[in-house]
DNA sequence: TCTGGTGCTTCCCATCCTGGGAAGGTCAAT
DNA sequence: ATTGACCTTCCCAGGATGGGAAGCACCAGA
């Protein structure tokens, strides 16, 4: 199998595969004498598995840590839940900076008329006249 | 004023004071003979608009667009306000993304032991084996 | 006046993940 | 044999920030 239909049969692009082979995610494929990429059904296993760490928003780093511990036939359970629920922080920590984000500009945009006049409380608070 | 005061003063750092010039958010600063940044009240002004906006989530180019319009003394309040809502829409876009990774991934742990035996309905979940 | 420490300059690198595109070789079907 | 689709590597871009190096400028104290 070529690069371009593991790319189809697992939903990672061409490119990220390049990528992530380079980022050690992924073993070197091997090579047919011309230098294509071959791959197997069992590396559209670890392809599929990268793309749904990443779909859940795990970074490469911690993807790697995600594999190993896939491979590991005795890892504890314990240790890839630990690595869950403090990637679900990091997630919490990020939607609550955004929210406070959205929620203030809400509360300007909340006191501007929104019409063709120019005075707005937006740019005020941005700008600081209105503290 | 130096480019270290300035960045003081406004809570911007000398390194992302450089960068927004180069940008194009700021006006090239004047130099001293030596070429050094020479900074003035004004100056720290359009930095502090910067910096909370940054804060507010807005990206380089929309800041940009905040910039003019607060510059405009004649732009109605609707085009400040347009925009506002818009980018509230895509920080809301963003957090529900982010709560849906959240969600999912608490989803897979809820049934993760979380003790020393292998099963592990997390690692199950991201590589497909339980879909 | 010399000197040391601090601050400024530019330039390069790294992050994190993804895509675009160029130049050139390969494969399979016509 | 030609063509079109596919592969290879390599470079570039983004968006915002920080680290650091090499070299020059400034200021205070001896």
């Amino acid at each position: 199998m070529n690069i371009g239909q593991a790319a189809k049969a697992s939903g990672v692009s061409a490119k990220m595969i390049r990528w992530y082979e380079e980022q050690g995610l992924i073993p070197g494929a091997a090579r047919t004498e011309a230098g294509y990429r071959i791959y197997r059904a069992v590396d559209l296993d670890r392809l599929r598995f990268i793309r749904r760490a990443r779909d859940l928003g795990f970074g490469v780093k911690q993807i790697g840590e995600l594999l190993a511990l896939w491979q590991d036939r005795t890892r504890a359970s314990a240790d890839v839940k630990r690595m869950a629920l403090l990637h679900v922080e990091a997630l919490e920590a990020r939607i609550t900076a955004l929210r406070e984000m959205a929620q203030s500009i809400r509360h300007l945009a909340a006191h501007c008329h929104g019409d063709a006049r120019p005075e707005c409380p937006i740019l005020d608070g941005i700008s600081g006249t209105r503290p």
